[in-house]
DNA sequence: TTGTATGCGTTATCAC
DNA sequence: GTGATAACGCATACAA
């Protein structure tokens, strides 16, 4: 493996005009420049990039902070974060965090171990403070969820409203026995999900019984027993709205097993459009957001951030968007 | 940013005596190891590990290439490699190649720039050339797929074995009709699923209709699609053999969608056993990979590989399992 | 336009 | 047990 001494020697000039084409920094003369270029070719020489990283005090890498890759809501949001990147010459280093406190530490502290330039937070348990204190050092951007006592830039979606509009759908369809399922954590989505359920049956005029609401994990497991139980009370909800869809289709599949036909004997509203909502049976209604499109932004803030060409916190709030499907209309 | 020299400085110390706290390597006076500890503690110092590993010639960084993450196929597999991967201080970079063979090169190239130590792949369309040169320079290790005119290490299921089986469960239930969907890509996994279909009908004394094979890709909607396709047959199977799970939820959706009634009507196994195969509706029975297991051992080729403990060039195969549920068997 | 020389932050070899 | 110091491979300020 040849180094750029090689490359110099070769091709008999210093290691100064070697480096400058590779770069094309400074100008080079274009006879000198082919003598490299060739010698480059014929050693097959390749740039350490670990040498060029600490000369520039660079890693052209940042972090994405997640907490599973099993969850198919994030892989499209991952994309558009991995699009943005490479196309500015990052490489993206995509952490499963398992939400776990000590494992999302391990990876988030290395960019004190200058292994990255920034990081993306898409799931953080963090102290307010800590974030703080590291965000003062390092571009930290905040996508999907967000600890609000920070001033870190955050990218996500009106959360209340959306969960207004899913229950809305069904407040209009005639329901008036409500459940949700929802989870227990500090997710601050989570927490706005959950007002925005309860100002739609408010405005509908439905009273708020709150044994319809209950609690879970954000998988498919926790919404099928949830929905069980919430289908074995003595007056049993109409219908649900969960705050994601693998909660809503562990719901479905409940009230399947019980022999509920859907949406007639019940009618069930998820959260994120995972691409199995679409291929589910029933096919499941639900908020969909853009995913895509907030990696991209995130993506986008996180570099600036890192190119010091935008310094400034922001706070981008993309738009989302009700898609009707067979498991609340037929 | 404190760097080590601060350290030296405040605590009274060289930076090599730093150097061997830090790696606790040669023995260091419990006296002069406190006052660099606390000096560390004061300065809040981490090591730059990009000059560290420039130092060592090393990374402790392994790149794993794989489709897409959006198929939760490979995302317990992922597991896998990650836990043993960090059990062993190395981290992995994730790289979503699409299977375009461009995107390949450019993050298995990224050996050669010295950012990785090694690198598992998960798909590959590589030049059997290409990827023996690169063999014999960094630890690869193919896992699932692989490239069979290479002689590098690689992990797999017996795949014919695993068709035959799928198959068998089929004729055995009484099925005569049996379509198979596959997919039109050079992976050895859809060649010996393919084989292992043919021979399951054959050893069933069932002759082999060429119109009964389609080939789209590995998705939904190829599934979908293809099989509403056979479905519109004049004779239509009974019965789908399909080379991924997402195939077979297609198919399923596609009988569904034509009024039939599953597994009455229609039967279907799938591959895989992806965690959405038992929650859809109605289950699918499938093929199980031990995903994680396969993850796992990958990687502790790879890190043998690359702490030179273990240079023979290996092939494992691991066991499958039939899982039978409601798709074909009521 | 090109070359020389220094430094990025470590680790490791050699002295003492 | 500890300290100088030379590398690792590259980029760049300064000279020429």
């Amino acid at each position: 493996m040849a180094n750029i001494q090689d490359v110099a020697a070769l091709a008999g000039v210093s290691v100064a005009t070697v480096s400058r084409v590779l770069n094309n920094s400074t100008s080079v003369v274009p006879g000198t420049r082919d003598r490299v270029l060739s010698a480059i070719r014929e050693l097959n020489y390749n740039p350490n990039l670990t040498a060029r990283n600490l000369r520039r005090a660079q890693t052209k890498m940042v972090l994405v902070l997640l907490p599973t890759v099993a969850n198919p809501f994030y892989s499209r949001i991952v994309k558009g974060m991995e699009d943005i990147a490479h196309k500015n010459g990052y490489n993206v280093m995509l952490c499963n965090t398992n939400s776990d406190p000590a494992r999302e530490k391990v990876y988030l502290e290395l960019l004190k171990n200058r292994l990255a330039d920034g990081a993306v937070l898409m799931s953080s348990d963090f102290e307010t403070e800590y974030l703080m204190e590291l965000g003062s050092i390092w571009p930290i951007v905040q996508c999907c969820e967000y600890n609000e006592n920070t001033t870190l830039s955050r990218i996500s979606i009106n959360n209340e409203q959306a969960a207004y509009k899913a229950v809305e759908h069904l407040t209009k369809l005639g329901h008036k026995r409500i459940g949700m399922i929802s989870a227990k954590n500090n997710f601050i989505s989570t927490a706005l999900r959950e007002k925005g359920y309860k100002r739609a049956l408010s405005d509908a005029g439905i009273a708020l019984d709150p044994g319809f609401i209950m609690y879970g994990d954000y998988g498919y497991k926790s919404g099928l027993r949830l929905t069980t139980q919430l289908l074995s009370l003595e007056n049993p909800p109409s219908a649900l709205f969960a705050i994601s869809d693998m909660m809503a289709i562990g719901g479905i599949k409940a009230a399947i097993q019980k022999g509920f036909s859907i949406p007639d004997d019940f009618a069930a509203v998820g959260f994120d459009n995972i691409s199995f909502s679409s291929m589910y049976s029933p096919a499941l209604t639900t908020i969909s957001q853009p995913k895509y499109d907030m990696g991209c932004v995130a993506m986008e803030l996180l570099l600036k951030g890192i190119s010091g060409e935008e310094t400034m916190q922001k706070t981008i709030v993309l738009e989302h968007e009700l898609i009707i499907r067979e498991s609340t209309v037929n």
